[in-house]
DNA sequence: TTACTAAAAGACCTTTTTATCTTTTAGTAA
DNA sequence: TTACTAAAAGATAAAAAGGTCTTTTAGTAA
């Protein structure tokens, strides 16, 4: 479905968010470990996640990834637009340049509403949804 | 969605049929320029497909692709699994190692129906039943 | 202010995907 | 049987994705 750097972004976020819940600020070695990343790829994606302000860090003792206080849920389309474009969100099934409902490829009527039911999925739930649900059902993330 | 190894077979295999339909055998220079993909790749794709026995293939002067009369219609899957293996249909959205039913991550309730719906449209549309689509609306294949 | 800690930055490498080109082989038609 | 045609085969290579490692910088705690 997604692309690897989606994924690792996508786990290590909701990872993130679930252990400042516990008020802990983690560590870039820790998530890799615990979501089964490699930790130096990781290490360069989440970085890149806060630069693009989807998340927060801190250097030195104690420091680690969070998210600030009262920043507002990140709905996974964000990221998703980050990681991979709008290709995944938008495009033609049938590998058309682009889906054009005037010109539908023979796929369109069919791919359209899943499409369509994968775009409300991403931009209703959010990393913090997520996380949350990860707590109401206290599973492991592997 | 696919990737392009999928999507040059896919439109490949239906301009084949659309093709056949019409009395024809197209080469490959006229495949790979219809439906506005690279030759010497589209070539070697279809080369394989012939190989798998997806399609057949004709040497020599008046040569070219086309379906064995009386071949039963292609689904989607079938190629589907040839190019990009089951991750595609069957794997987790989260990038968990398998969507596990009984241990679901955080997407898989939102996500199953979607990947469910998915596996209903490429098991139910075959290369035949895409190409009568286009007869039926006579489009071009871009 | 020192020692330590953890992210930031960026160079470098590997694998996979995508793509191109040349040579060979097999077949057809006349 | 000759001339031609078109796919088969396979070597090569560019580009993108995925991954590793080292050095630097900034911050914390004691
Ligand atoms: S035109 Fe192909 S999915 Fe819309
Ligand atoms: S466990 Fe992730 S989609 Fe089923």
């Amino acid at each position: 479905m997604f692309n690897k750097e989606t994924e690792y972004a996508l786990r290590g976020l909701v990872y993130i968010q679930l252990q400042n819940t516990n008020g802990r600020r983690p560590g870039i070695v820790e998530i890799a470990k615990e979501i089964e990343a490699p930790q130096f790829y990781t290490a360069k994606i989440l970085q890149r996640m806060v630069k693009l302000g989807l998340v927060s860090s801190l250097k030195g003792k104690g420091g680690g990834f969070y998210f600030e206080e009262g920043k507002k849920d990140i709905p996974l389309e964000e990221l998703i637009m980050q990681t991979e474009g709008n290709k995944t969100l938008t495009g033609c099934g049938f590998g058309l340049k682009q889906c054009d409902c005037e010109n539908p490829c023979p796929l369109h009527e069919q791919y359209a509403p899943i499409r369509e039911a994968i775009n409300k999925l991403v931009s209703t739930e959010t990393i913090q949804s997520l996380a949350k649900r990860y707590t109401l059902k206290s599973k492991t993330l592997l």
